[in-house]
DNA sequence: TTATCAATGTGTTTTACTGACACAATGATA
DNA sequence: TATCATTGTGTCAGTAAAACACATTGATAA
């Protein structure tokens, strides 16, 4: 088993006979907890500041394939709404002097015309996952992996705040054609959840009583017998998805704005 | 002045020290004539088939760029409506065995290892140009250039088929958040022939009354004094886009569905 | 010259949906 | 046991959508 400088090394100077140079991927990777929507970050070594996860893409993968494993790595899932949303291919959104300075901290040499060295454009891709499913790791080229409150990231190296801020709005665009809710939430939940997941991504408070007239009209939630217990208040009942006429809604896509 | 076989010698083996290895882009070219969705295709040499107009991307230029060059050469044009909207990464989406044929019919050695013979990712972009502007042309690299309507594209080499049906939903999806009647339509136009564009691109039929309704409810068309003379009929009153108020309204959104 | 006819311009009616708002029920806490 | 924030449910007016009818126009054909 090498370990973990050698394994450095051995990515840096040799990276390039098993991955694609010029082109990577970065995933937005949204969870929703506590009323918040959440990012997962990584925290880059020699670096005050934290970044997206991402990666390269093996020679014999598809983009959606470099995705899907970068996910796993990172929270341990398989099978999660994956989905691309735009290439960045600014001039100069890589950072060769930072890469170099990054090397040297760890002591790792670097050839002249080294493939990391060059350009890369990356393919920004958002996932939706289960925050109580998902267990944030790190690996050899980072430090920290963790959740992040949407509105509390900060700022992240390279394009990665832009990239992030195009993500919400794809989200928020494909908010009526896609399973967001579904892949957002728990199996069961309420329905004040429900709309404050929409309030966040939406940007905008919605009044509660046309939300749930809205939502019921689509035909999509099972309403439980129980009941979401705990509170300080009333409990409001739980739902959960009907997958079947979920997903049936979508091809059409939900009807109506926000 | 180099001839066209030099010319296609230096691209093919000289062709990395300017292009990107590993990533092109595609282009959807959409017009719109005589009631009918056009596509820019280019005839590929020693084939039957045809293509999507596309290129490579230089070390010096952001994937955009590289589209509007593309979309430069090939109609003309300057300043056009183009969006990226996917990224076909296909392990053999390219087909190495169709471009050395093609080299060897045309005389041109081929070295092993050559950028072009290994694998491609792409990015697809749709464009938006008024039918009457774009002056179809072909370079070295393509016999014909021509538009073809949508329905009648045939079958097209590797994904070209799967890249256009992909531009086609992304722009109906795109339809009331995009100047998309603006960019497709020349500057003077009837009612009819608007409401033929949302037909085709929703691929249904549209109640001419409520769509005339509707339409001029959103405040961004501007009638004309002058009719469109010439039909067998009635002759329809002509329309401009407000640009100002338009723009306005898409920033929103056109509200409602079709 | 005039009747024809397909296409356009301009309504109306009915229904469905949206936005704004009011009040009763609940359940932990004080 | 009273309090109170939160949830569940309902109403009403205004707006938008779907379905539909009739008059107008202008080239074409009789």
């Amino acid at each position: 088993m090498m370990d973990q400088k050698q394994e450095m090394y051995e990515f840096v100077n040799r990276g390039d006979e098993h991955y694609m140079a010029h082109i990577s991927i970065d995933s937005v990777i949204f969870g929703f907890h506590a009323n918040q929507l959440k990012v997962l970050l990584v925290k880059i070594r020699h670096d005050d500041r934290w970044a997206l996860p991402g990666g390269f893409v093996r020679k014999e993968e598809t983009m959606e394939e470099a995705a899907d494993r970068v996910l796993r790595e990172r929270t341990g899932l398989n099978n999660i709404f994956l989905r691309q949303f735009h290439v960045f291919s600014d001039i100069h959104r890589s950072n060769t002097e930072k890469f170099l300075e990054l090397m040297r901290s760890e002591g790792i040499e670097v050839k002249k015309n080294n493939w990391l060295t060059q350009r890369f454009i990356s393919v920004g891709f958002y996932a939706l996952v289960n925050y109580e499913d998902a267990i944030p790791s790190s690996n050899w080229d980072s430090e920290v992996c963790e959740w992040f409150d949407l509105q509390n990231v900060g700022e992240l190296i390279l394009d990665h705040n832009k990239i992030i801020e195009s993500a919400l709005e794809t989200m928020r665009r494909q908010l009526n054609f896609q399973p967001i809710g579904y892949n957002l939430l728990p199996e069961k939940f309420t329905m004040p959840e429900l709309q404050r997941l929409y309030e966040t991504i939406l940007g905008k408070t919605l009044d509660r009583r046309n939300f749930q007239r809205k939502m019921l009209g689509y035909g999509i939630l099972d309403r439980l017998e129980e009941r979401r217990k705990g509170g300080a208040h009333k409990a409001p009942y739980l739902y959960k998805f009907n997958l079947e006429q979920y997903q049936k809604a979508l091809k059409e896509g939900l009807q109506g704005g926000w």
